[in-house]
DNA sequence: AAATAATTCATAATCATTACGATTTAAAAT
DNA sequence: ATTTTAAATCGTAATGATTATGAATTATTT
């Protein structure tokens, strides 16, 4: 995901392009670490000082449901990242220190071979933590 | 994990055994469900009309240190069960709205074959969601 | 039965997140 | 270029889960 494509992508759902959400994505932008929502308000509170949360969480929300973000839920926050275009669906490690991922491209419900016949999955959870290079002791 | 093994545990550790304890562990008992510490705490006022949030955080956490009870969070609630020991090292289906689980005992960590050899690995978390066959509309 | 150390209770504080009404602003229509 | 209008933002307050605190209580040891 990148920039143009992403505000491509809110014009033709119609959303307005508006300043804060340019700069949202820019600070996502080249970043492969996931983002706390606390972390991503006070970078942007740099150049606006007067945002609200309410503008930060609503479009981090938005911008994850038109998948132009992921969202994981570490130690009780919500972090967020630029939606990897690498490969299709996959999975992550994720430095617990700085938030850095790696991309997995396994994916472990190709091999769950439990039988989940009568349940009705929907969805699932698979990622790796520790700590990343550059975090390490 | 059953009560007397876990009652036993907590002796051992010079932890008392105070009623509330009890009553936690009794909750938890003959449950394949994680439980909301919300939940836990209401079942036990029934019994203690008295008792404080504190008391029961406080001992969810205790208990999950001591390895007798499982936390897992889902959105954004910490929720619990009794340490399954059925076999070893395994994994989770997990409903979305009543909190049973079914055991996997596949775990992706022996499948994933992406070069981490750089990064300092040090948990990982492999849960499948969805709908058990109660809870099926 | 007294001593002591852990535990609980009652309550307040914290932290992330969500909500709301008034105001502003981007984009469309004139 | 101006007006219109619907969306977005701001400022602030509310919510909900969790954590913290200090005094009182209680399980265990002596």
């Amino acid at each position: 995901m990148n920039i143009e494509r992403a505000l491509q992508l809110l014009k033709e759902k119609g959303y307005k392009r508006t300043r804060q959400r340019e700069r949202m994505l820019e600070i996502f932008t080249g970043q492969d670490h996931y983002i706390a929502a606390k972390a991503i308000l006070k970078k942007i509170q740099e150049d606006f000082p007067s945002v609200s949360f309410d503008t930060i969480y609503r479009n981090l929300y938005l911008l994850t449901d038109e998948e132009i973000l992921e969202a994981t839920e570490l130690e009780g926050e919500k972090h967020f990242r630029l939606a990897c275009d690498t490969y299709g669906h996959h999975h992550h490690f994720i430095c617990t220190d700085c938030g850095k991922t790696k991309s997995i491209a396994f994916c472990p419900m190709e091999q769950v071979n439990e039988n989940l016949a009568e349940y009705e999955v929907e969805n699932h959870k698979f990622e790796i933590y520790g700590k990343c290079p550059q975090c390490q002791v």
